[in-house]
DNA sequence: CAAATTTGACCCCC
DNA sequence: GGGGGTCAAATTTG
């Protein structure tokens, strides 16, 4: 599928350059999930592997019961976000921290507090960052099959990079969403950036990149950025995809008059 | 008292 | 071997 955006210069219905700016940015906006929802779903369709516990070679050393029966988070979707906040909207246990080499703050693991009681599987790591900007990096890995949600989660800024480990962020867009705050239960204001540590296909950060320089680089303060994936909030997934996710498109008209090509 | 956090031990994988 | 991720007992918190 092509990543580029193509759109038309008028539009006889707008009442201003501001206004059509406005709905250029929806558009783009709008191409933007459908894109990450097609990406979002290829990765769930790569995933595999997960929950291998029940290997049988477990044949630890050293009288292993449960302990060490533990599964490492191989190619498993993931995210990394960064806010102000530690708060997303749902809510998290800690089961671990760690001192993080080179890093001056150690970083926190931290499940989805309905793991046991609906099986959730989503974890996160939340690390501050070192550059004293008293912000969070957060990354999200696996995808709530609950129903645990909050009110208040934080603003999102999408960037794209990979390997923030080392503290390497390659560009780092602010995209403001204009309307429709209401369906999207997930605050104004934090960072999302596409993960691309794990074992994430090439062609999939290529469609990143390329979807990202699409984008320029919008300096607008932050509003409301869709986040589009589903470890941010489950629910917030299935508000733009699940449940009425043709809406943007009826509300604007991929008409011929006013075209958007993807 | 139950739930959440802390923390050291343990294990995987590079 | 060491860094990083997870476990689970101990401790804290509401």
């Amino acid at each position: 599928m092509p990543t580029s955006f193509r759109f038309s210069s008028h539009n006889p219905s707008s009442q201003g350059t501001a206004h059509l700016a406005s709905e250029l940015i929806d558009k783009i906006l709008t191409s933007f999930d459908q894109a990450l929802a097609v990406l979002t779903s290829l990765e769930s369709a790569q995933s595999h592997n997960e929950d291998s516990c029940i290997d049988s070679s477990k044949t630890a050393p050293g009288s292993m019961g449960k302990r060490g029966c533990y599964k490492r988070k191989r190619s498993a979707q993931a995210w990394t976000a960064v806010s102000a906040t530690m708060e997303d909207g749902h809510t998290w246990r800690k089961y671990g921290q760690k001192e993080i080499l080179n890093s001056k703050h150690p970083r926190s693991y931290l499940r989805c507090s309905r793991k046991y009681d609906q099986g959730c599987r989503a974890i996160k790591q939340v690390q501050k960052i070192d550059d004293g900007s008293q912000m969070y990096r957060t990354t999200y890995i696996g995808t709530h099959t609950c129903t645990n949600y909050a009110v208040n989660a934080p603003p999102l800024i999408i960037t794209n990079s990979e390997s923030w480990e080392t503290g390497a962020v390659d560009s780092e867009i602010l995209i403001k969403r204009h309307h429709d705050q209401r369906s999207d239960p997930t605050p104004t204001g934090a960072a999302l950036k596409q993960e691309t540590k794990e074992e994430t296909s090439s062609d999939v950060t290529d469609m990143w990149k390329d979807l990202i320089d699409g984008f320029e680089y919008c300096s607008e303060p932050v509003g409301m950025v869709h986040p589009s994936c589903a470890e941010l909030s489950c629910r917030n997934f299935e508000l733009e995809f699940g449940i009425k996710p043709m809406e943007f498109e009826n509300d604007f008209g991929f008409d011929d008059s006013d075209e958007c090509v993807v």
